[in-house]
DNA sequence: AGTGCGATTGACT
DNA sequence: GTCAATCGCACTA
């Protein structure tokens, strides 16, 4: 599969924005193994001022890859389990992000089957630790500039993403009312229950 | 230096 | 449907 590296300059200045505007778009996982790729069909914003968001109490080591320039990985360990796989957005200096939570799997599923120990291709990459699990994804990663071919990027989708959905984030206990969600509809590789996902 | 908790997952009733 | 596992980090003292 041919796959064209997302534009610095193309990505939304808005976080909200930049959460839907990645959906349909592609994370390429290049290992030594072969190529893992997947369609993004989930992500949600956290924005500026978000009381869920890591940044709501300013920059700490941890989170200091969210205040890159907009397109950088942010990658953490969550629940002492599950790695998250988040792109940094607003401009250089401002802390928010994206995290991704689901794909629909491409290229790859055989390692990715591997990687997860399963065969069920729904399994693969449904919800944000097993997306990371699935694509050999850890701290490693933290700080990649992922406009930019290597080991983890972005890339354009083929052909248009589909209706998208818009609705409040999942798992959180702070600012958990906030619209924030975005999703492909109707899609089987969508995290959270059915309730949500209308 | 100690402590509580979280943007989840998988196993089990 | 319920529930425990697991650990780095941010916060308190």
């Amino acid at each position: 599969m041919k796959f064209v590296p997302l534009a610095r300059s193309e990505l939304p200045v808005d976080t909200a924005a930049m959460a839907r505007f990645l959906i349909g778009k592609a994370v390429v996982r290049e290992t030594s193994e072969g190529v893992l790729s997947g369609r993004i069909v989930e992500t949600e914003a956290y924005i500026v001022g978000d009381a869920a968001g890591h940044t709501f109490r300013g920059m700490t080591p941890r989170t200091r890859s969210l205040f890159l320039e907009p397109g950088h990985a942010y990658i953490y360990l969550n629940y002492g389990t599950s790695y998250m796989l988040n792109v940094s957005s607003e401009a250089a200096g401002i802390g928010a992000g994206v995290l991704i939570r689901a794909l629909e799997p491409l290229e790859g599923v055989a390692i990715m089957q591997r990687n997860r120990g399963t065969d069920q291709l729904r399994d693969l990459a449904r919800g944000p630790g097993r997306l990371a699990q699935a694509l050999e994804i850890g701290p490693w990663a933290n700080g990649l500039d992922l406009c930019q071919k290597g080991p983890l990027w972005l890339a354009q989708g083929d052909g248009e993403p589909g209706d998208i959905g818009q609705g409040v984030r999942i798992g959180l206990t702070r600012d958990a009312d906030r619209p924030l969600r975005f999703y492909v509809r109707g899609n089987r590789f969508v995290s959270g229950p059915k309730s949500l996902n209308v």
